[in-house]
DNA sequence: GCGACAG
DNA sequence: ATCTTGTCGC
């Protein structure tokens, strides 16, 4: 699929929407059209891999049963790469090819987790926040790595955590939580229509058996086939 | 101005 | 993200 005709090009657009779409954010626990609460029984992993040596981009979308962790569909697409990395500014990178492989379902998630920030983010809109909003789906996010807010080591069990806190403003913008005994945290925050709690809850319910959510360690390993795919036959899609 | 900086 | 060897352990 190609790039939305409408999508920002420049720094300055990319800033403005992220502005036009931080109100709308909404992080507390929603219900589905249906009724069912956060996070619901269907929860997709998205993620994305790069080629930047020929402009490509792959994006895996993977749905999985929130109580068996079967995966229980998948889907990926192919495209070209949409905005450089800039910190700040990964959801314009990212999102459109997210777009295509969560369109590729068959189902919608009740709950999308994503591989970055929501709402711990210099604008309160990371990755997860802005697909949240710009799709009405409930989404949380797991980051690898922290950005630029105050943390503190959480205790050394699984399932202990420590906030993270906005400098600037003292505000808890999301958690430092320990998935497995003795390994490094990962760093959740709230994406769209869920809360804190349910983020960390959630996120400690898909990593059992290792660190990150078996839901994007089976999107990062599909992207990165698909990816090699792509690079060998061409630009295929699915 | 300089360094830091999700993926 | 991606580039990259070996190494320790289940």
């Amino acid at each position: 699929m190609p790039i939305p005709a409408d999508w920002p090009t420049t720094e300055t657009e990319a800033l403005a929407e992220q502005e036009r779409l931080r109100p709308l954010v909404l992080a507390r626990d929603d219900e589905d059209e249906d009724g069912r609460p956060a996070p619901g029984r269907l929860i997709a992993g998205v993620d994305v891999a790069y080629d930047d040596e020929h402009d490509l981009v792959a994006a895996a979308a993977v749905l999985l049963d929130r109580d068996t962790l079967d995966v229980v569909e998948q889907a990926t697409a192919v495209g070209r790469i949409a905005f450089p990395y800039i910190p700040g500014l990964l959801a314009f990178r990212e999102l459109p090819a997210v777009l295509d492989a969560l369109a590729a379902l068959s189902r919608t998630p009740d709950t999308v987790v994503c591989d970055g920030y929501g709402l711990a983010h210099p604008r309160r809109l990371g990755l997860a926040s802005h697909l949240g909003v710009h799709t009405g789906l409930r989404t949380l996010g797991v980051a690898k790595t922290p950005f630029v807010f105050e943390n503190r080591e959480p205790g050394a069990e699984r399932g202990s955590w420590t906030p993270l806190t906005d400098p600037a403003t003292g505000e808890e913008v999301g958690r430092a939580v320990r998935t497995r005994p003795g390994v490094k945290p990962v760093y959740v925050s709230v994406g769209h229509r869920i809360g804190l709690d349910t983020a960390v809850r959630t996120t400690l319910d898909l990593a059992r058996r290792y660190r990150l959510p078996e839901t994007t360690r089976h999107a990062d390993s599909l992207c990165r086939r698909a990816l090699a795919d792509a690079l060998r036959t061409g630009t295929n899609t699915n």
